[in-house]
DNA sequence: CCAAATTCTTACTGACGGTAAATACTATGC
DNA sequence: GCATAGTATTTACCGTCAGTAAGAATTTGG
């Protein structure tokens, strides 16, 4: 696995690269699942039969990584709410379902968000927002326009979708290194929030315990 | 300030230790408020007057630093929202007032948030949750007491506390780094969104636009 | 068959977290 | 007073890792 046996340096045959960028951030992907997410670039380059300064060549710095892994993560955070979301259309079903997903599928690649979610200060946070804007873009553009025909000022979209991912972040974050809880649950529970609010009138529905 | 004069090595006179960890810990504070979140361990150590090793001996490994003053920004944060709430009885007002001292707060010591917020995967979230802690489970009594009386599940208040303080950090996040929204407007929409939920009723209340 | 272009590796640098060992001072016993 | 023990501090070091420069191996073009 690890001593997979390495190209003799030179040009290979047929003037293609011996490995693409999608290899190397597979193979990053596979030694993060495998061995947490503090691998170093090294690790990641062996993984991906290669050397450093090919990782460099493909994917860029560091960050650069942890970028393209986030973009990544967000596509398959994206697909799978999709996937879950499906052909339901109570608003209230739907948000539980997309939450859910969102839950199993952070869970599912756990050491994967973890390094996405880290890094160094400034580029953390960069990095944090950017995951944010993906999944909260979509989402903002909804509110906008189901405030907007319902007579509500759409200007709160912006920050509430923000707000939304960065419930759904910490919930995350929680569940999956704190909690036992089923996701059914803790996906229930932050749907009760997010859409009745604290103030939710208490008659309205009755949560599990 | 930085150049200031090194001690020569050896017991200092007076049998007193030159400096003690929270004179380290002010100086971390005004290194990362100058330096920025990606301060070295020398870099404090300078500030401070004396050297490595010292740091350590007083604060502990990097990890160990990052929590403790973690753990002062969140008596800060506590500190400010107890000032800020002050007399106020109406429920949207206090937690309006709660969540723009929040904001400003947290603006004000930036980079300390940054730091705070940053580090290494597995370390980050152990300290992310911990910060979350400390602002949440004031709120998680508050709630769950309040959910009770009400006729509610109270099993709810940890998850939710959770989620308030996620979305809390990552507004703030957003706020500090690519908004010039004014803070009172912010700490509107998000309050709005805490207590009346997404459905919540459209006739209650106006937004500021 | 030689030269140029390309791909990859070896080998290095610089910075930093963390620690061991040496150094200088105080305090105490005789 | 003087030796001895003890402690606070610095110097000097180690290992690791991100990032890069230089060189080796191979193919393509003439």
């Amino acid at each position: 696995m690890t001593d997979r046996v390495r190209r003799r340096p030179g040009r290979p045959a047929g003037g293609e690269p011996v490995v693409d960028r999608d290899l190397v951030l597979d193979a990053a992907e596979r030694v993060i699942r495998r061995d947490g997410a503090g691998v170093s670039i090294d690790a990641v380059a062996l993984e991906a039969g290669v050397t450093k300064p090919i990782v460099y060549a493909r994917v860029g710095k560091r960050t650069d990584l942890a970028d393209a892994l986030a973009q990544r993560l967000a596509d398959r955070l994206l697909e799978a709410a999709e996937a879950a979301i499906g052909k339901r259309r109570n608003i209230r079903t739907r948000l539980t379902a997309m939450i859910r997903s969102s839950l199993e599928t952070l869970a599912d690649h756990r050491e994967l968000f973890l390094f996405v979610s880290g890094g160094s200060s400034e580029e953390m946070s960069q990095r944090t927002l950017f995951l944010a804007e993906q999944s909260a873009t979509p989402l903002a553009k909804q509110l906008a326009a189901s405030r907007q025909a319902e007579g509500f000022d759409p200007a709160v979209a912006e920050v509430w979708s923000y707000g939304i991912v960065g419930m759904l972040n910490m919930v995350s974050l929680w569940w999956i290194t704190h909690s036992d809880l089923p996701a059914e649950q803790v996906a229930d529970q932050v749907a009760e929030l997010l859409l009745s609010g604290l103030e939710g009138s208490p008659s309205k529905r009755s949560i599990r315990g």
